[in-house]
DNA sequence: AGCACGCCGACT
DNA sequence: GTCGGCGTGCTC
């Protein structure tokens, strides 16, 4: 006997789950998941619409009490059934609940359920409705008086149905009487919100491509006239104009009638992203942001299901639009951390684009000057077709990037920040009228120990990634659990400048102010952007040249053109190089790239000065060079030899526990239950270890690592983890999230 | 959401 | 008593 997992389509937060029915056995063979269904409901089992969510062998519910399915309603596919079946991938690839998954798919939960967004009105004129209040014995009809007071006080905008339910008690039995006597009137909502002003916004035409433009638009129309189109990834330099590429491919989709998402990675980006493609797309182009309330949400998806839009530009969350034909998705740099979800389920809307497309036969383009591991490993395996976009737009040179060694500084006597190169490259820039951004490449804490003489990093000898500094003097590695005292001389050089390194933004800007007392400067990090507003501020204040120095993380790199700016230091490639991730150098490079682009973007040119104690690193060397290939290469041998994606993949299991000792212990058991199917299936078991961040908000937290290169077999292995936890009582106060890389 | 059930005041 | 409005809780 099959069951199903049906979610009734009520709009109401109580039914907001899934219920179990028998499937009959003439249907057991077509029943997909995503159909729309027929099942009795409730006491009077009224034929009610419910969606397939799941289907299983064990009804998990009393079977006395299941009721079984009455007839298939729609065996065709609908832009819902279609997210379901991507919300049911979603589930089934990166580990959470239907209803978690149902709800990344649909992230307007609230407004959905509104479906016929309701508004009561009085019907007839104020006085003739006091007139009747006055007549109604005021003990008898409470609610039905309560709803007229609230109506004459409301006004001619009336009241929201929904919310007048909830407060007032305005249910059907006390709506409809007043309905059918003419006195009140329920009206549904029309209209929908622009989440942006569409007068500010200017239109253009379309630009001319260039010859090297038109190449890669040749090649991925290639791409598209195969039998099976493969996602493509577009390499071009910063500023080689990707954009133009991917304006000309909507132009040809939406000529064929279909619709297209644009995922970008951040919100910072949305608006200048907008413009531009407003400016070429006018009012089909819609936009999705989290800032947008609900409602200015829930309208943009209704735009995008009634055919009112037809370009969705949003972050991750957009890529769950409800096109009904959808053609293409476009992914802007596609190598971005924030396309990787960091709560449940954790997705990646690269893959998560990628299952989507093939699944509506939609096309890929994703485009980045720095590409991720992943994307250029499928290039090279054929899996995705690889365009280049060679030269920078309008033949602007890159700038020239040098590396300074900080050993050598030290050695020759200078121990500040900033070495002398640096120092004398800002000079030079500020007194040619230039300006200068001083980027300190941290995200968050970097807790790693180097030697100041020599360049030695504390590793792990298992992981080969920098180990972290503990309070308590250990050293340890968030892989393996590896741990180690910090030492007090350089195992390398014997040299006692050994210890923490650590520099803020704070430091740097007052040894700058020391160094250069006449120069305006900025600072910009997580302390001065707290307050609202002060983002764009502090940006602006520099764009229009009201300071010569800016200081800042990797918020200064994102996004803004500063046409003035003729050097960008690196303070610390270090930074990065260092932190305790496989990822780190990967990273490096593209934050190096990425910050040495901000330099000679107007009409003078630029250059970028990068400090640090591993000048021969394949990340610096190739970042300097802006040698993309070779970075490729030498990552990949690292990625190979360790094992680590995208060579091969990793399940990652982040637990989190009040309770430090439960957890331990917790994930002792985990470890054991991974090694019984260790010898059948050669997974390899690594950890488990304190996460990066072992304690936030009084919450313990660890992380168990199991690779293999088979990503189906760890999904397996994850299907065993969630039931022998769910089995297990002693789990239930130790959070578990799962992340598929 | 929509239905049943149970409570409570009003009226035969 | 009992009728009917009204609040509450449940639905595989």
């Amino acid at each position: 006997m099959k069951y199903a997992g049906v979610i009734i389509d009520i709009s109401h937060e109580k039914v907001d789950r899934s219920f179990t029915y028998r499937i009959p056995e003439e249907m057991e063979k077509d029943l997909r998941i995503g159909m729309v269904v027929r099942v009795p409901f409730g006491r009077g089992d009224h034929s009610r619409k419910g969606y397939v969510v799941s289907i299983s062998e064990e009804s998990g519910y009393d079977p006395s009490l299941v009721k079984t399915i009455l007839s298939v309603e729609n065996s065709e596919e609908t832009t819902e059934s279609r997210m379901i079946v991507l919300a049911a991938w979603i589930r089934e690839t990166y580990g959470c609940t239907m209803i978690q998954a149902l709800r990344t798919v649909f992230p307007i939960q609230e407004k959905m359920r509104n479906k016929e967004k309701r508004r009561i009105c009085l019907a007839v004129e104020r006085a003739v409705v006091e007139e009747k209040l006055a007549g109604l014995s005021p003990s008898r009809y409470k609610a039905r008086i309560r709803l007229l007071e609230a109506l004459l006080a409301a006004g001619d905008e009336g009241l929201d149905g929904t919310a007048a339910a909830r407060t007032l008690g305005a249910v059907p039995s006390v709506t409809g009487p007043l309905v059918r006597e003419g006195l009140i009137r329920i009206e549904e909502d029309n209209t929908w919100r622009i989440p942006f002003d569409r007068d500010s916004l200017p239109r253009e035409m379309p630009k001319q491509l260039n010859p090297e433009q038109s190449e890669a638009l040749a090649q991925i129309l290639e791409e598209w006239e195969t039998d099976a189109p493969r996602p493509v990834l577009l390499h071009g330099v910063t500023g080689s104009g990707k954009t133009e590429v991917y304006m000309e491919l909507i132009r040809r989709v939406l000529s064929e009638g279909k619709q297209v998402i644009v995922l970008i990675p951040e919100i910072a980006l949305t608006y200048q992203t907008l413009r531009r493609f407003y400016a070429q797309f006018g009012d089909q182009v819609s936009v999705l942001h989290s800032r947008l309330s609900a409602g200015e949400r829930y309208d943009q998806f209704r735009r995008a299901r009634e055919g009112d839009a037809r370009i969705m530009v949003g972050p991750r969350s957009a890529l769950f639009t409800p096109f009904s034909s959808l053609g293409l998705i476009i992914i802007d740099e596609e190598h971005e951390p924030a396309y990787a979800s960091e709560s449940t389920p954790r997705y990646h809307a690269r893959e998560t684009a990628v299952f989507r497309a093939s699944e509506e036969g939609a096309r890929v383009v994703m485009g980045s000057a720095t590409p991720s591991m992943e994307a250029y490993f499928k290039t090279c395996s054929g899996e995705y077709r690889l365009v280049s976009l060679k030269g920078r737009y309008e033949e602007r040179a890159l700038p020239a990037v040098s590396v300074v060694d900080m050993r050598r500084e030290m050695q020759e006597g200078n121990r500040s920040i900033l070495s002398r190169t640096l120092a004398e490259a800002m000079k030079t820039s500020l007194d040619q009228g230039g300006q200068v951004m001083l980027f300190l490449n941290r995200r968050g804490y970097a807790g790693f120990v180097s030697c100041r003489s020599c360049g030695y990093v504390v590793k792990c000898r298992h992981c080969d990634v920098s180990l972290s500094q503990h309070r308590n003097g250990k050293m340890i590695c968030h892989y393996c659990g590896y741990e180690t005292e910090t030492p007090v001389v350089c195992p390398s050089c014997g040299s006692r400048y050994i210890g923490g390194f650590r520099a803020g933004t704070e430091q740097v800007e007052q040894v700058v102010a020391k160094a250069f007392p006449e120069a305006r400067i900025l600072r910009m990090d997580l302390d001065t952007t707290r307050a609202k507003g002060s983002y764009d501020s502090i940006l602006s204040a520099f764009t229009t040249h009201s300071a010569d120095i800016l200081i800042g993380t990797q918020m200064i790199v994102k996004g803004h053109d500063f046409p003035d700016v003729t050097l960008v230091g690196i303070i610390s490639a270090d930074l990065s190089l260092n932190e305790s991730d496989f990822r780190s150098g990967e990273r490096t490079m593209q934050l190096l790239m990425q910050a040495a682009g901000r330099a000679g973007r107007g009409s003078r040119n630029g250059m970028a000065v990068i400090q640090t104690y591993h000048p021969e690193h394949y990340s610096i060397k190739a970042a300097a060079s802006h040698d993309y290939e070779s970075f490729y290469k030498e990552e990949i041998s690292y990625r190979m030899l360790m094992e680590y994606p995208p060579c091969s993949h990793m399940l990652i299991l982040h637990a989190t526990c009040e309770n430090e000792e439960l957890l331990q212990k917790g994930m002792f058991f985990l470890r054991q239950f991974a090694e019984r199917n260790q010898d059948r299936t050669g997974i390899r078991i690594i950890g488990p270890a304190p996460e990066s961040i072992g304690r936030i908000k009084d919450m313990y937290r660890m992380a168990l690592y199991l690779r293999h290169p088979e990503e189906k077999l760890l999904i397996r292995i994850r299907k065993n983890l969630e039931k022998y936890i769910e089995a297990n009582t002693g789990f239930r106060t130790i959070y578990i999230q799962y992340e598929l890389r």
